[in-house]
DNA sequence: ACGGGAGTCAACACCCTGTCGAGAAGAATC
DNA sequence: GATTCTTCTCGACAGGGTGTTGACTCCCGT
């Protein structure tokens, strides 16, 4: 769990009075809004009103546009992790099973929030908050299947091969652009119904080069 | 060759006047500026001021500020086409070889101009015209690796497995989303001298799960 | 010597952001 | 009930960016 996106004081706030509501008044307003026109083409007077204040009100519930995004990007973070949970430390009883659920849980995830991810994407080339925000969260994954890695090695599952971070990076990268095409829908993308099936498809090879070892009732070719 | 990048009227002119000058001078003050700030940093004004004009008189040459972006990106998109080259035609002599030299040849290129590269990444969320016209590109490369797996297939070199499309999108977004790791430097990124190895490593296992046939007297490391 | 197109820019209208200071609304204290 | 303090609200402003208009210059061909 231990959320890395740290949920606090991205508002201004420190009352308990009725302008909770104004501040979720914001929030789902962006996240309303966020599934019609992109995050550039949303005013700031667009979230106020939408939440039934003036652009000045905004300001004493939020520093600026990006917080919101971050705000919502925040509980995405929480919730996708929440979701992966333990499943990287039970690789060994069926790997290939749980490698997809792994990739499926986010899957699912990012795929709920898809237009909060996507806007994040876009928004992450000009803000540097959004950027930092999301390394930290990449770098809190990469670590984790870059731990899985290894211990898949240690137990002889997995052939040696590249440095386990560097692999776990290539693989983590490769998720977020196709998931990114496939919720965008420009440009060359997976099919949304195949898309964890793809990604899982190269995890293995990469990770295990022939195939998962079939340990339990697994239907993985054996290694030589 | 054939670039699908048409390089054609993104300015306005078309004169043969000594405006030329003036047009070169706007890219070349693009391209520096992209050096140290981030394009959304650079103003209509600076770029004008750069070229020695006013800023309406840049209205004349493009007819924004994107245009500019684009033009520069024609180009290295056009560089990238011609280091490509038929490397994928003669994969069959060694294949490890040929898709390393494929990978290094798009490295060098985006590596020379990685600020155009970086700026492009991030417009593309904004921008419909730089989405669209990254989209046809990335369609057509796409294209040119599902051929390559799938001649790889039919010699008996690579196994049968994924839609060869679908291989060929998650490979080429993974080093899409590498590449832009690596340049920018922000999040988890793979260290510049090792990336085109570990792309490699997994583009090798991927398609041919267990490492490529090594046919002619190539260096690749034998398969188990 | 002159008509016309290429090239140039001051000035304008517009939109968006962020801030300031003057207030309304309500709860706590006298 | 009046007073004070805090929370909350917004009209109005300043600043900076974009894109357009209309007039003006310069040069070239006739």
């Amino acid at each position: 769990m231990t959320s890395i996106a740290a949920a606090s004081a991205r508002g201004r706030r420190a009352a308990r009075t009725s302008g909770d509501d104004r501040e979720s008044a914001i929030l789902a307003t962006a996240e309303r809004l966020l599934a019609q026109r992109s995050f550039a083409d949303i005013s700031i007077d667009d979230l106020a009103r939408g939440a039934g204040i003036s652009r000045p009100t905004f300001y004493f519930y939020f520093p600026g546009k990006d917080a919101v995004l971050l705000t919502l990007l925040d509980r995405v973070i929480e919730e996708a992790n929440a979701a992966a949970g333990d499943v990287l430390d039970r690789l060994a009883g069926d790997p290939r099973a749980r490698w997809r659920e792994l990739i499926d849980r986010f899957h699912q995830t990012f795929g709920a929030h898809r237009a909060v991810v996507l806007a994040c994407a876009q928004v992450r080339g000009t803000n540097a908050e959004v950027r930092r925000l999301w390394a930290a969260v990449m770098e809190h994954w990469v670590r984790a299947i870059e731990g899985a890695v290894e211990a898949e090695r240690r137990r002889g599952a997995a052939p040696d091969g590249l440095p386990a971070r560097d692999l776990a990076i290539a693989l983590n990268s490769m998720n977020e652009r196709v998931w990114y095409a496939t919720f965008a829908g420009d440009g060359p993308a997976v099919a949304e119904p195949d898309v964890v099936d793809v990604l899982l498809d190269v995890w293995l090879a990469a990770i295990y080069k022939e195939g998962p070892p079939v340990n339990a009732s697994g239907s993985g070719r054996a290694p030589s």
